[in-house]
DNA sequence: CTCCAGTGCTACGATATTCGAAGCATAGCG
DNA sequence: CGCTATGCTTCGAATATCGTAGCACTGGAG
């Protein structure tokens, strides 16, 4: 049973790339994927790193993440796939770009205080 | 070098990442930032190119989109803004990835029937 | 054998998030 | 006025996630 097998969440087209989004948009996946980009990490250690979220919840996206063949067990813990780690080197322009996003926020709100959204 | 190796292990340290994946990790997220790529869509266009996602929920991640400065609103409707748009550049390597991710777990999903947590 | 500590993982009630359908207020048209 | 279309809200129900406790297993010590 891999993930292309049942119906994806919020689509039925099976393009890879919304299969994709629709993995990652769940909550804590590409958080796991981010705290694996180092050593392997045991499951409570991972459980630590994603400050204690749900064993359930972790158990659950570890699943998806091994049948998505991102993440797999090996004797010292959990660790990203070559795909998986491909991946996660497609995060770091991601990563660079939320540094400069984060300064730009700053000075806006710094000079505009309220932005009417209602 | 990365910027991988940067100490976030601690828990939500409000770096920009984590900031951002945990906005990008809410559902329905990416989808809409993908599915406004092209041309400015109205509410309810992009609730249709969301597979018809809940409007009160299309509502809240504009809101949120647009409190992020990703997303703003004009006269054709919902749109990019510049930071939104560079952020969209960063998702078509992602795409990309996601084609040649998609065949090769094919490939593997008919080797293997299957084998993960039962 | 028992006790202790660690592992991956599950059960289950409580809470947060999302769904789905209906409705409100506004605007353009005839 | 009615018709259509817009952005958006409301609210009960379904689903996802949380948080705590616990199970089955392993390894070391006595």
């Amino acid at each position: 049973m891999t993930l292309f097998d049942r119906p994806v969440r919020g689509s039925r087209s099976g393009r890879p790339i919304m299969v994709l989004l629709d993995l990652l948009g769940r909550r804590w996946t590409m958080r796991v994927l981010w705290e694996l980009r180092g050593e392997a990490l045991s499951f409570r250690a991972l459980q630590a790193a994603c400050s204690g979220m749900s064993p359930s919840v972790l158990n659950r996206r570890l699943g998806e993440l091994r049948d998505a063949g991102l993440v797999e067990a090996s004797a010292a813990g959990y660790t990203l796939t070559p795909g998986g780690r491909e991946l996660l080197v497609l995060f770091e322009p991601l990563n660079r770009w939320a540094e400069h996003w984060a300064q730009e926020r700053r000075a806006e709100g710094r000079r505009t205080k309220s932005h009417g959204s209602g």
